[in-house]
DNA sequence: CTATTTGAACTGACCAGTCAGTTCAGTTAG
DNA sequence: CTAACTGAACTGACTGGTCAGTTCAAATAG
């Protein structure tokens, strides 16, 4: 019956050196270890099979924790999921937010923040399958959630674009939302067209594709 | 092993129903109303709540037809999936096809395919979905098809890509292929985007913020 | 007569969530 | 110094339920 193995724990715990802790209250070592390891894992299997396909099991056991650990750390499966979202979105906001002001020209800038997108999909490709398999289906279990997390991307997308017509002379007839969901949609796909199918596409190339959009808005 | 032989519907399934005009083996009005109802009942259901989260039960039951004739008329509920995918690839493609040549302008034929596949999506909203939540899942349960589906929408959208390279001067440092990918991914999230969280937004909107990417392909 | 459909019973696997028990890094008490 | 104690973190067997896929005898349509 105690024939529990010693387990590991190991107390290789990363230090967290610098990481910017969130607003959360101080909590233990361990369990933010645990935290981001079950990030980890759920990205690459939720990534791949879906949110459906996967099993809690299996997430532990890639995290190398129990299943109970996933239900001390998370009340629910659908709550690990909800949180990994919110976790993703925190980094690719954190990149695109570092390209703001880094350049005057807005164009220029809009091409750094595309480029900084491609090379947060090579970084995390799952999180992107993961994005476009579970938005957009109504009423989802994350509606509310994609909800928020969509404004608060559109939204930097938008202060780019913003940027760009106030220092280009672009086409008025353009709406500004719609604009924006296609100049998303082209970075989500072209991202992930290329991990998937097209992998000898360079960065650079795909950039070029994607700021296509941005050329035809502005009237040269 | 079964006892009566499934119909092996292969790679030719007649998908317009109604022409009862020279099918080459003789099959009742019957199954193919039959499959053509599991069809729709499938697509609304699988495009809401993704392809694990609806049972065969269920789409029998929104077929009005019994579990058995499900496994009669497809193998599985994977067979099933392969091929309402590519039924609604089929569909979309005709509609497509249809374009090419109305027009003498390749710039105004692109506008019409944008705009087409728009209509497209605005009676069968759940397509999309479905390509989306399923696709680039690899290896995926589908692979095979995706890729094959996949190469066919892009010969199309290729082909008009190619008549406005003839036809206007237009900027060769963009890669052909990452182009395609960014027309098809911005054709696909504005689209959803607008049937998910913007309803207001008017086709022709969405067809301009798309014809974006052609704008700016286009040397001015 | 044959192809198709029905409906219900059945199997075997799989799975989300629970809970009583275990571990261990501290902390306090002697 | 060390023994007792604490509680957060973790464990994994177990439960109650679901579901894909199978089978088949009987009904129905062409």
């Amino acid at each position: 019956m105690s024939t529990t193995e010693p387990v590991a724990t190991d107390s290789t715990s990363d230090s967290t050196a610098g990481s910017a802790s969130g607003s959360k209250k101080l909590r233990p070592e361990r369990t933010n270890a645990t935290k981001q390891r079950l990030f980890e894992a759920s990205m690459e299997l939720i990534g791949e099979r879906g949110a459906a396909g996967v099993t809690v099991d299996e997430i532990a056991a890639a995290a190398g924790v129990s299943k109970g650990t996933v239900y001390y750390n998370f009340g629910s499966k659908s709550d690990l999921i909800a949180q990994l979202l919110r976790h993703g979105v925190d980094i690719m906001l954190a990149r695109l937010q570092a390209i703001e002001g880094q350049t005057n020209d807005p164009l220029e800038s809009m091409t750094n923040m595309v480029d900084q997108a491609m090379v947060f999909m090579d970084k995390y490709p799952s999180f992107a399958r993961l994005w476009v398999s579970e938005n957009w289906r109504m009423p989802g279990e994350w509606s509310s959630v994609f909800t928020e997390l969509r404004a608060e991307l559109l939204a930097v997308i938008g202060a780019a674009v913003e940027r760009v017509a106030a220092g280009y002379q672009v086409d008025t007839s353009i709406a500004r939302g719609s604009l924006e969901a296609a100049i998303f949609g082209a970075i989500f796909v072209v991202g992930l067209d290329r991990q998937t199918y097209n992998p000898e596409r360079s960065r650079e190339q795909c950039v070029a594709a994607v700021m296509t959009i941005m050329h035809g808005y502005v009237i040269k």
